[in-house]
DNA sequence: ACAAAAGTGTTCGTGGTACACCCATGC
DNA sequence: GCATGGGTGTACCACGAACACTTTTGT
């Protein structure tokens, strides 16, 4: 160590949110338009300092939720990804920021009238393509993020997170076809999830544009799924 | 957003170490006794603050990798947990952590007459026992640092980053057993290792203290493994 | 020879995949 | 009726668990 008089260099805390969706079954990222420099203009992920110095990171990150994207916290799951804090990421000064990754379900209106009317809901594939030149290490940390998101399906019910309340085994298919990027058989996959104790659970019927009538389900309480679901 | 005069609170980021590493098969722990304030006398994982504004953060981890443990981060095992920034953490500011996991082979030494006199490796189960009493939240990072090295087990060649550079597939298996706590059959684990195409690669032969000789492997080139070793 | 650990062969059951088939609705 | 998607039955195959057995060393 130093001497004792050594004080250590204080550095900008933010946040980056990584918010999923399924939007006409393709997953989807929230970008908001930069207003400011650096890289004004250029697409970017969700985020920002910390309030002050007493808030608290994912107190933070709900905050910018509800203000950047007009959604709520307490109803869509919200993990944290990790630190990114190379020198350099941000040409104003020392900016460590902390990753978030928000699932959220259906589409609540790509955003209206409010503080996130720059914000837009955008394919991931868009928004990873060459062409798309993110800001900051944004890139990186939407791909950590999609990586994390496709990896948690197989094991956790995360999967109900991007649905409604209410879904069917179909929409719940499309949610791992979406994320996964694969085609499944939708008999077997229909019974691997209801051979998970819990995963989901009936919750009345419901009738569709064409065919049978799909059952309904909620998400159970099983959080951890043993045994897990393996992508092909 | 506030007003564009605003300027965010700057915070102190500090890195913190969990230090992994297998001696009489059980899984250990580096600990080091705190010698100054706030928790002096307690333990607590090895860790510090940013050198300087531009210092890298997995930098500083193997800075302190390096002073504390006497380890070099070029032939270990490096990644990072997460951050843990919550406020009141350290009772002297406002203090954001980035924590790392560092897994280490064999045991070298443990540690001598230099920076790191005051570090032990400490089996984890004693480190997590209502009685040790860890300082700050590191009782909450050990935990997360120990599940993630449980979790990768199953889809990566983490295990080999227990080994020396050369090792029987008994070794191996110990390593499995020590992490997930659990017995398996040498017999299925050792066709099952071998299953996964270049995930252990022959180096040789060895005799041991007892019994038929073993032979050496070495660490291939695959990091995940597919399929994965399931933990019963 | 015996013990101990390494390594092999084989059986059995489970679980995933593929696909044929039946069911319930809209048109 | 037919088309469309929901839901069921079942045969096959692969893989993991269990365990008997053989091999190679030290003493």
């Amino acid at each position: 160590m130093s001497s004792e008089s050594w004080t250590p260099p204080a550095v900008l805390v933010a946040v980056d949110l990584v918010i999923l969706t399924l939007r006409d079954s393709a997953l989807n990222v929230l970008l908001v338009e930069r207003g400011i420099d650096p890289f004004r203009g250029a697409r970017a992920l969700p985020g920002g300092f910390l309030n002050n110095a007493g808030e608290d990171i994912v107190a933070a990150a709900r905050r910018e939720l509800a203000e950047e994207a007009n959604l709520d916290a307490a109803t869509l799951h919200l993990e944290q990804l990790g630190a990114y804090g190379e020198p350099g990421r941000d040409p104003r000064g020392r900016v460590v920021s902390v990753a978030y990754l928000a699932i959220s379900p259906g589409l609540p209106e790509p955003v209206a009238g409010t503080d996130a009317a720059r914000a837009a809901w955008t394919p991931v594939d868009e928004a990873l393509s060459d062409t798309a030149r993110l800001a900051f290490d944004h890139r990186r940390i939407l791909l950590d993020g999609v990586e994390r998101a496709r990896a948690k399906l197989e094991n956790t019910s995360l999967a109900t997170a991007f649905c409604a309340p209410t879904f069917t085994i179909a929409e719940l298919q499309r949610v791992y076809e979406a994320v996964w990027g694969v085609a499944l058989d939708p008999r077997n996959f229909y019974r691997k999830v209801q051979a998970v104790p819990d995963f989901i659970v009936p919750a009345g019927n419901q009738r569709t544009t064409k065919g049978r009538p799909a059952r309904l389900f909620r998400a159970g309480s099983r959080t951890e799924l043993t045994p897990p679901l393996t992508r092909p």
